[in-house]
DNA sequence: GTGCAGCATTTCGCTGTGCGAACGCATGTT
DNA sequence: AACATGCGTTCGCACAGCGAAATGCTGCAC
């Protein structure tokens, strides 16, 4: 048996688990009980309200007692709220106010929006800013052109990190270690489809190196067409990326490559000057 | 000194720790190395993007190594992230990822957004759903009329449970326990103003027995009017409530009273309906 | 340079906490 | 009724996390 010193065992669902510590030796520092609760929280997925600790425990592998432990603490802190008749638990009002404190204190969200809105409109589709959890995407701020009704992913939602133009252009501008280390993981757990994803991961490469964006024609969702462009972080703060992307009928090979791509390009562009960065 | 078996220290930001366990005698179940990492994340205040751990020691009254090793775990997860040149931490994306999922899963959310949408319009004001978390309300739904500019309350956004239309109407239906506890904790922290909080917490009882809707003009901020409804939460589910507010100049005192209080709780009677409760 | 102040991290003994096994309590099954 | 099966919690031991004190690491003053 592996040897696992953070003591979260494997998950069946490898998004649950993307650490950086593989190295044997345990880590001292490393507080495995604060982790295991927030695994704990993770485990819902969007579309299940409730569930039962067998099947918190089932998900996360962590054993049952233990379990039981983490939920007490959770409901008691207003994490999670239980319900008597199904014996199962369901997010709380904690969680939600977690994420806002964060996006409150986001600058650049307010910075690039009207330009956003701006291009979401010219494209007639919808533009989005995300930064990277674990092995996705999560939005950060979005927009929709005014007649659009497709797509309807809000901020807080996550799409997959290496098939999508928001993903891989993030991934074009990672410290050459991390995305090693996350292409890796990706390698073990998509066994089947890694070759395809691979390629279009090196695509975007050589499409970043060209002309400064990636695109994702279908690679994804194949009704989906999108172009990215990532945006450099200050320090400290999370690398991003922006996206702009729509029904795949609307939004061309042909325009994508020769209007919103470079159009994306720009905007980033102008972010960063008025961020006050190279 | 007092006893905390908790072993978290009185903190200096009162909301930042209300507890139900009072008792003496520790709680065998209660992970408290859980708790402590998540009153991390807490005390990160809106306007605040960077702490350093000698700032959350202060915050929290974890003390210092401890803090050392919480904010290393969950750097290590993606909760934090580090600033070199600062030797400061901000919140990163996982947070975010959370509070999208409880979101995605509340189906009052869907049910009543058009209804509150046809009463911001009607009312020229905002209306939200929020639930309780500690001694704050959180916005989990929000939407303003066409034309107005007025306060910018997104949801995850916090607003004071004591001294608001919203929060006050869910105190009404609150388990009598419950409230008594929450009473409490705010009578302590709130020594001042308490006894004016305590008869406007009393005046919204009455106003709900007697017209189904709760009150505050101006106890809050003076410049905002707003009426409150409870809704009955289905088990296991926060208890919610409604509020219908905005600039006092637009809501006079009569048209909350004649107006958008009944309204209002006819538009918590349709959802409630719809929800196949009550 | 020396001394100091403020911060983060390491050390290490004590203690709280995680987990395997056992238990109790429900349902469903023969 | 007796026996499965699956759940959640309890118990006791081994070990992991805690925190006071000590140790580095800056940056600042003179």
């Amino acid at each position: 048996m592996k040897a696992n010193m953070t003591n979260i065992p494997a998950a069946a669902d490898p998004e649950l688990l993307v650490f950086s510590d593989d190295e044997e030796g345990k880590d001292r520092q490393f507080v495995n009980a604060l982790a295991r609760g927030l695994e704990v929280l993770r485990c819902f997925r969007p579309g299940e309200v409730h569930l039962s600790n067998a099947e918190m425990a089932k998900r996360t592998g962590i054993p049952k007692p233990t379990i039981s432990r983490l939920t007490y603490t959770l409901t008691k802190l207003g994490y999670l709220n239980y319900s008597d008749s199904l014996g199962k638990y369901q997010l709380g009002a904690g969680v939600l106010a977690l994420g806002y404190r964060m996006l409150s204190n986001l600058d650049v969200r307010k910075m690039a929006r009207a330009l956003m809105e701006e291009l979401a409109e010219h494209a007639q589709a919808s533009v989005s800013l995300g930064t990277r959890d674990r092995l996705s995407m999560v939005y950060v701020e979005t927009c929709r052109s005014s007649a659009n009704v497709t797509l309807r992913l809000d901020v807080g939602s996550r799409i997959p990190l290496m098939t999508t133009a928001m993903g891989k252009a993030l991934l074009c501008i990672l410290p050459q270690a991390e995305r090693d280390y996350l292409m890796d993981h990706a390698r073990v757990h998509e066994t089947q489809r890694w070759p395809r994803i691979k390629a279009g991961i090196e695509q975007g490469f050589k499409d970043y190196q060209d002309r400064g964006f990636c695109i994702s024609a279908g690679e994804w969702q194949n009704d989906v067409h999108a172009v990215g462009v990532p945006m450099l972080g200050a320090d400290g703060e999370q690398v991003m990326a922006f996206n702009c992307g729509g029904p795949a009928f609307l939004l061309s090979r042909e325009k994508l490559e020769s209007d919103l791509g470079p159009r994306l390009v720009a905007l980033v562009k102008t972010v960063e000057k008025n961020l006050g960065r190279g």
